[in-house]
DNA sequence: CTATGGCACGGATT
DNA sequence: AATCCGTGCCATAG
């Protein structure tokens, strides 16, 4: 049912009413996910035509909702609240490229869309609903709702047992069974407290460093100092040990459970361009067959839509403003329609990369194909221009975590500095660029040497002379 | 003398 | 029209 909205709103979208309407959403195209959400927050704010309701509260009575059922308390209203809204803009829009083919956006049959649009709420509170108590599922939804960007708990716990009249200890225990799904840590109430989960966790399956857990809780602040040595006296263990724990911490945990991986930091800069949120998302499926979901993070959660008091009061109650009103009505109703498209541009587009692209983003940068923007816009009848500003400045996060800018997948020269770290890694002798330059062209990448030697640059390799027998550098 | 990095130019891409 | 990228030529470091 969802896709068959999804597709007809998909088809009455194609073709632009008005240039308003172009020149808007080519606007929208270009902002980021930050941006945009800037965009629509003074738009709702200076018009009041246009309201957001909350999809994790109940409309009516706005209490934290289930999923997608209704609110059990007001359920009578609560339905036909919902007959009404012009667009269904959800905080994730998800759709399944298939693994290999299926050629175009048209032909995917329907059981390989997920049906379901799934934000963070929903997606933990599945995992942990068969460990709950079914009285506590009100409350594990509540606390699911009070999750600010981050995955953390924004809401005291004191304040979530007063509202559901329960002592605190089962809140608790609650939220413990929350914060250790996946992503693992959401509902922690700080970002230690995050940390101090996921290395829990963790250590149920994997090697962790002892003293782990300990160097967060006392050596936060020297680990974010990156005061090795110190640490290293404070917890009465070698600088090595010390390192090895903030390795381990930079490679694995997370303060921000909902955020991607904080990025490779390299020699322990973490900072820059790191808490940046990735507009798309795409994750593989774990139990049908390892098809890739696609996320399009929307800037917002609930549905924008128009008004439905306010249309209403225009036209029944007419008054000196009404040409103002109206003006109003028509710009919300034209910002809603160019949200519609870029959210569609953004899926259309985003399917036909991850059908091109899959065996790089499950298997890394040697398998990026080339690619153009021009391409891809011939393949999905837009201009290229269109294509550019929904690629430009946009983030994507990987099924590995990683955070990457969305106009890596059309890196032309990626899949031959793959290849050419390779090269070099390999080798056990070093090789000049020359050399390199051989090579690569038996291999059937013909480029120069000059250009050798720029893409070393890029990646931060030596020349050969320099890199006599160390390793260990530089992973990307 | 050889391997590299710098500057700059032309073609492709956006 | 603006930008990016590969490449060639040349100066310089080793």
């Amino acid at each position: 049912m969802l896709n068959q909205s999804f597709r007809q709103s998909q088809e009455q979208s194609l073709r632009p009413l008005t240039t308003a309407h172009l020149a808007q959403t080519m606007s929208l195209l270009l902002l980021s996910r930050q941006e945009l959400k800037q965009k629509v927050e003074s738009e709702i704010s200076t018009n009041p035509a246009l309201e957001v309701v909350d999809m994790n509260k109940c409309p009516s009575c706005s209490r934290p909702l289930i999923g997608n059922t209704p609110c059990s308390v007001c359920r009578r209203n609560g339905d036909n609240v919902d007959d009404t809204p012009i667009i269904f803009i959800s905080s994730r829009s998800d759709f399944v490229g298939s693994s290999s083919n299926s050629q175009s956006a048209d032909d995917i049959s329907p059981d390989e869309i997920t049906p379901a649009r799934e934000d963070l709420h929903s997606y933990v509170l599945r995992q942990a609903a068969p460990d709950l108590e079914t009285q506590d599922i009100p409350i594990a939804a509540h606390i699911l709702s009070s999750l600010d960007d981050d995955g953390l708990l924004s809401v005291p716990i004191v304040e979530i047992a007063q509202y559901h009249h329960v002592p605190i200890s089962r809140i608790e225990k609650v939220n413990e069974l929350i914060k250790r799904c996946e992503p693992v840590g959401v509902g922690s109430t700080s970002p230690l407290e995050a940390l101090l989960v996921q290395t829990d966790v963790l250590s149920e399956t994997n090697y962790v460093p002892p003293l782990a857990s300990r160097a967060i809780t006392e050596g936060m602040e020297l680990l974010s100092r990156h005061s090795y040595t110190e640490l290293g006296r404070l917890l009465s263990i070698s600088t090595d040990d010390a390192l090895e724990i903030a390795r381990f911490i930079s490679e694995n945990l997370n303060p921000y459970p909902a955020r991607s991986h904080w990025g490779n930091i390299r020699d322990g800069r973490a900072s820059k361009q790191d808490y940046q949120s990735p507009d798309v998302i795409i994750s593989i499926l774990n139990h049908p067959k390892q098809n890739l979901v696609v996320e399009i993070i929307s800037p917002y959660t609930g549905r924008l839509r128009i008004n439905q008091l306010f249309r209403d009061a225009i036209r029944e109650a007419p008054s000196e403003n009404a040409e103002k009103w109206q003006a109003d009505l028509e710009k919300a109703s034209l910002l809603i329609k160019c949200l519609q498209q870029r959210n569609n541009t953004l899926v259309r587009l985003m399917h036909l990369l991850v059908e091109i692209q899959h065996d790089f983003i499950l298997q890394g940068d040697i398998h990026l194909v080339p690619i153009t923007r021009a391409s891809l816009a011939d393949k999905l009848n837009v201009h290229e221009s269109t294509i550019s500003r929904a690629v430009s400045g946009k983030m994507l996060q990987l099924p590995n975590k990683s955070l990457i800018p969305m106009s890596k997948l059309f890196d032309r020269s990626l899949r031959i500095r793959a290849e050419m770290i390779n090269i070099i890694l390999e080798e056990i002798k070093p090789l000049n660029d020359s050399q390199i330059a051989d090579i690569l062209n038996e291999r059937g990448f013909s480029i120069a040497r000059r250009t050798v030697a720029k893409y070393r640059a890029i990646e931060g390799i030596l020349a050969s002379r320099m890199r006599r027998s160390m390793h260990s550098s530089n992973p990307e």
